[in-house]
This record gives C-alpha cells, sequence and structure tokens, in this order.
DNA sequence: ATAATTAGTTGATACAAACAACTATTTTGT
DNA sequence: ACAAAATAGTTGTTTGTATCAACTAATTAT
C-alpha cells in the first residue's frame, strides 16, 4: 500500500518557530495518517470486501458517486486538482475492476461520462460504513461546539488558501 | 513534484453519509491539499533558493532538526510511522544533497546518528520563512479560540485514532 | 474554412511507499 | 562463554500515483 505523507510534516512545521500564538496545523498531518492507519486496518479486517481498492481509487470513485450531475474526467481533474492523465489512470483501474464505466457522450464524441456500477456502489458503501463506525468512536468526547468549530476552521483555511 | 492526495478523499468522505451531527473530516485532506498548493508555488516563486527538496524530504529534514537527542533512521522511521527502508532513503537523497549526515556511533556501530549540516539548516531555514508567511494570511480572521479548539480536536482525533 | 480549444490518451520520468531478504552488530539467556 | 534473538541498516523488487509533453479526435470560434 503506497502511502504519501507530503502533507504530514509540510504542514507540520508551519508555525513550529513561530514566535507568537497563532494557528498550526502541526499535527493535522499526522492527524490524517493515523486516522488513515486505522481505516486501513478496519478495511483489512473484514473478510467478505468485495474489492479491494486503494485510497485513491476510494476517493474518486466516491467522488463520482456525490456529484448530482454527470461527470467527466475533466471534472474530476479539475475537482481533485489533479493531471487529467493522474484521473484517466485512476479511471482505467476502476474500470478494470467494474465499479465504474465510461459511457460516451452522443452529443460531444469527445466526453466520456462516468458511471458508478452497481458493484461499484457496494464497494462505496463498505468503505463508508467501516468510516462511520470509526469516526463514531474517534469523536467520543468531543462536543458539538468543538466539531462545528473545527469544520469552521477547517473552511476557513481551505478558502484563504483557495485565493492564494 | 509527487503529491498524494490519499488522505483527502478517504478522510474526506468519513460522514458524508452519516445521518447525526457527528465529526467530519470532510475537508480536512483538502484543506491541506490547497494549503500544500499555496506553499508549493510560494516555494517556487522563490528565486535564490539554496537547495529545492521535496515535501518529504523537507517533512524528514525539519524532524531530524527539531528533535532535542541525536536521531538514528530507526527514531525517524518509527516517528514518522513509515518503513525503515523508506527513512533511509530519503535520508540518502538528503546525503546527497548534503543536508544531513550520517555519522557513526562509536559505542554501538550498528548505528548512524543524523546530523543537519550548516546547509540543511538554511534550507530549513527558507521553507519555514515560507510557511510562517503563509500561514499569517491564512489564519487572518480566525480567533485565538478558534485556533485552541482546533488544536484540541486534532490532538483528541490523534490520540483516539492512535489507541485504535 | 481555418484556427483554436477541448477531452481524452499515451509515453516517459520521478518519487515514495511496502515488503522481504540480507549483513553486521549488539544484547539476551542459559 | 556461547548460541540465539534482537536491532540497525541496506538492498532489491514491486506497486501506486504524480507530472509533463506530445499526440489524436472532436468541437467551437473567427
Amino acid at each position: 500500500m503506497f502511502v504519501s505523507t507530503n502533507y504530514i510534516y509540510l504542514c507540520g512545521v508551519l508555525n513550529k518557530r513561530m514566535k507568537m500564538q497563532v494557528l498550526t496545523l502541526n499535527n493535522t498531518g499526522r492527524m490524517l495518517h493515523e486516522v488513515y492507519r486505522v481505516f486501513k486496518k478496519l478495511s483489512e479486517g473484514q473478510q467478505h470486501m468485495e474489492t479491494y481498492i486503494t485510497p485513491e481509487q476510494f476517493g474518486l470513485l466516491h467522488a463520482i458517486s456525490t456529484k448530482a450531475e454527470e461527470v467527466i474526467q475533466k471534472d474530476m481533474a479539475d475537482m481533485m486538482g489533479k493531471d487529467k492523465s493522474a484521473i484517466l489512470r485512476l479511471i482505467d483501474s476502476l474500470e478494470e475492476k467494474e465499479l465504474v464505466k465510461r459511457v460516451a457522450d452522443s452529443k460531444d464524441r469527445r466526453k466520456n461520462y462516468l458511471m458508478v456500477t452497481k458493484l461499484g456502489y457496494k464497494v462505496i458503501d463498505q468503505y463508508v460504513k467501516i468510516a462511520e463506525d470509526m469516526m463514531m468512536v474517534i469523536q467520543e468526547g468531543l462536543s458539538q461546539d468543538d466539531i462545528d468549530t473545527f469544520q469552521r476552521v477547517v473552511s476557513h483555511i481551505t478558502a484563504k488558501a483557495k485565493e492564494m
């Protein structure tokens, strides 16, 4: 399993040397790393998994499934901030596992709509179930206020970064 | 530049389907992705960089530099949750750029202490400076309370995940 | 009608992860 | 004291995923 921790120490270092009390993304990458580790462990404990997919594959598959409108590869590349060829290869791998299908647009023959198959939804559900159970345990001890603030700060940082 | 977004959608999906109001790591990976993008852009804008290093290299280099005691490769592998061979190869790359040195322990000849060179510290400072400036902008509009809560939630999640 | 743009594809290259097998050294247990 | 176990590091192999550049085919704009 390939796991990059790019973000972990990149973001982890922000502010280590700050003189004043400021926002620290110090442990955020490490947090995701730990959560990912647990998620992976729980996933592997499941014997009856339909299909094993990597986090990248899962992320893309899930992202496709949650879009209200039809999406094409280009949309997913934009959405996920990756090169179109990266998306293409992820789609290839998902199609090989029969989790998505490329369906040609009859009007614009350059486009392939991405459709999640029945099996695709099944696999998503399996992974989502694991994630839900895990998060239930993880959030024990946090108040609703904590959670709300956390989400708000995340949105704030994301928005600020996006305009930079 | 290699950028993995493993965590982004893995964690991004946690809770999308939750029925009740719960902790959502929904956008956390995306947040780090955006922050990383800005960081990279700012880094590339710097003409007078001593040496370009990847985020992984930077993370390891910085982590070594902040340890109070001498560290060996094994320590860094444990600390960063990676296989020792992954660390070894990152150290190789850092040593090639003359940012760290392996120094043999005279007592236990199995061990190599990792020492950050002068150039190593110089490179760290350059990257840290960029990160600091960026975070100053990003945190505008957040209260101290927001920041504290954010950090506390991150610690909570990390701790909970670690014991799972 | 030609030019520019768009969507997708392919090939080349790079980075970094895991795992397994190995060496050399040190520590442990009897 | 010596054999066995543990430890630190190394190397080779495989896998996954990213970028970039060059390309085709189809569509849109001038």
